[in-house]
DNA sequence: CCCAAGACCTGGCGGC
DNA sequence: TGCCGCCAGGTCTTGG
């Protein structure tokens, strides 16, 4: 499910409704995520304080009083906070229960999430250690996205998608923003000149910046942290549009596998 | 190091 | 209606 921009819309909605309370306690009902989850680690967040939440690509960070908390969801995560304890629901692993009867309840229906407690510094946990520099960041430009790809033969989609290269992109915006720049995914990234990399580093940040206006994109089931949808499907100009016009050119939209996933791309509009 | 493919999971959908 | 195969917003691991 989420991608850079739904996970900042969940920061940006759970922060205030949780950020300064304390918690009561961990609720682990399905310990077999991506990694086994930890209870006796997790346990040691009984008490502490949530002091922020934080995001690097797709991960979100809860800094607690002593520690860390990260967070990935996956390809079908979701969380959500509750003002009230309710039954959990099919999927519900994971609750963080804090002092006032509130809680985060993780759902994670494919168990590919990510649940970690970590005492010292996150980021240089060998999961974010060779992270990519941030969409908005100075760091992520058309210059820099060059360097990356010299000598590369692999397509640029799949650069892309490496978090090491950018943090935060997944497979629907990699290709909005490619679309975006009129760039092939299919194309070679090592052949693809620095000016082309200028258009699509700002495509990315163009893209990217919309979606997080519109509160991310729910295909099927994506929701806020209080339970609303995104509404960035409706401006999507060619993921998941197969066979539809281009909404530049009216081409068909192709739709095709590269690499075992979906690509989504206007032969017309992008070489 | 670079790259491709397989692995991990469940659910929903289209086709028969 | 029921079953089957395929597809899904991610990323880690393995092997050439």
């Amino acid at each position: 499910m989420p991608e850079l921009p739904e996970v900042e819309t969940i920061r940006r909605g759970i922060l205030p409704l949780t950020g300064g309370k304390k918690v009561e306690r961990l609720i682990v009902r399905v310990h077999a995520l991506r990694y086994p989850l930890d209870g006796l680690k997790l346990a040691c967040l009984r008490g502490q304080r949530l002091e922020d939440i934080t995001r690097r690509g797709k991960y979100l960070l809860f800094h607690f009083s002593r520690g860390w908390l990260l967070l990935h969801l996956g390809m079908s995560g979701s969380l959500r906070y509750l003002p009230e304890s309710r039954p959990p629901a099919a999927h519900d692993h994971f609750d963080i229960r804090f002092q006032d009867g509130s809680c985060l309840r993780l759902r994670d229906p494919r168990r590919f999430g990510l649940v970690l407690f970590l005492e010292q510094d996150p980021f240089t946990h060998p999961l974010l250690k060779a992270f990519g520099p941030e969409p908005f960041s100075e760091e992520m430009n058309g210059a820099y996205l060059h360097r990356r790809s010299r000598g590369k033969r692999l397509p640029v989609k799949e650069l892309l998608l490496d978090q090491k290269t950018v943090a935060g992109l997944g497979n629907i915006y990699v290709n909005e923003a490619l679309f975006a720049a009129g760039i092939d995914p299919r194309k070679a990234a090592g052949s693809i000149g620095l000016s082309r990399y200028q258009r699509l580093a700002a495509a990315i940040r163009e893209v990217l910046g919309r979606a997080l206006a519109a509160g991310g994109t729910t295909l099927r089931d994506f929701r806020d942290g209080v339970g609303n949808p995104g509404y960035f499907s409706v401006q999507l100009q060619v993921y998941g549009r197969a066979g539809m016009p281009c909404p530049r050119c009216g081409a068909s939209v192709v739709g095709e596998r590269c690499h075992q996933r979906s690509i989504y791309f206007c032969r017309r509009c992008q070489k």
